[in-house]
DNA sequence: TTAATTTATCTTGATATCAAGATAAATATT
DNA sequence: AATATTTATCTTGATATCAAGATAAATTAA
């Protein structure tokens, strides 16, 4: 990121780059952090995506029911999409898609059993994973990474 | 975030969710200043990939030129991605590929003069959007999240 | 009640991406 | 020099995604 800014800086002088500086680091940190947290979920037999889903449903707690169209609304991906991950959870017997006996337009989708043990073990191993990462960094700076964080999430979010 | 992390805990309170929450902040920022970066590039009919790759060859200097496989070692694409966006630029005359008279394998890949034109242009009103977005954060919260960055990039990168 | 509108989901066609393999030129080895 | 290896690029086949439109059920309005 630095050689970047350095590149530009001697191209062009007139430009603030302390924003793109920021942002790009914000980018990088996302981008090399994904693949660090897809290689606990390979563990599992599961990419990104289909842990992502099942994780939803999951936590959702209760019987771990929710429509599509709940699903595909709370992770910001398009319908189209959702119908698809669901094609290939259902195949893999991860979840099962039983009719909504209050709207016939619309399925509940749920956890099978097996969905259920392996979303389980997989978040447990997740989390770990992720703690593992972050204590790189001594604990006050992470408490500072996480302040940080929480003040850029609401000025985007805004 | 806030809310999955609530859900989490209901559901699994044997979990430590700091990292999660930390690391989903992280992913939760990129996700949310794609679009808005993207808002700038559409002015410019150029998307995100497209202002990646001119942006590339424009601050590398001298004459804009590098080969295929600088570019893409450097964008941490594949080959075969690069290819497919060489086509694309080419077809659209914001870059042309030279031959490399150094090495018959290879080729050098220029940005045009209307893609010069193009990406100083776009990256001008680019690094005033990215001061823009982050202006609704005070300077002193500016320079710690900056500063957060910087050690958790050298943590993932380590 | 019938028609119009909204809502939930799925389908279609297009694009971006990657992994793996193909091709061809350059370099190293014998 | 002839062969083997490495390097640079492109091709192919597969997957994930989205936007836009299709379908069908539920709700609202006339």
């Amino acid at each position: 990121m630095d050689n970047i800014i350095a590149q530009w800086r001697a191209e062009r002088p007139d430009l603030n780059l302390d924003g793109m500086a920021t942002i790009g680091r914000v980018k990088r940190c996302a981008a090399l952090l994904q693949p660090k947290l897809e290689k606990v979920f390979k563990e599992y037999d599961l990419n990104f995506w289909e842990f992502d889903v099942l994780a939803t449903l999951r936590r959702s707690g209760g019987d771990c029911c929710l429509s599509p169209t709940e699903l595909f609304s709370t992770m910001m991906i398009t319908s189209g999409t959702m119908t698809h991950r669901m094609k290939q959870l259902e195949s893999r017997e991860l979840v099962e898609r039983l009719p909504n006996p209050q709207d016939a337009r619309s399925m509940l989708v749920k956890l099978t059993d097996e969905g259920f043990a392996k979303v389980d073990a997989a978040v447990t191993a997740h989390t770990i994973n992720e703690q593992q990462i972050l204590a790189k960094l001594p604990p006050e700076k992470l408490a500072a990474l996480d302040e940080a964080l929480v003040d850029l999430l609401a000025a985007l979010e805004a």
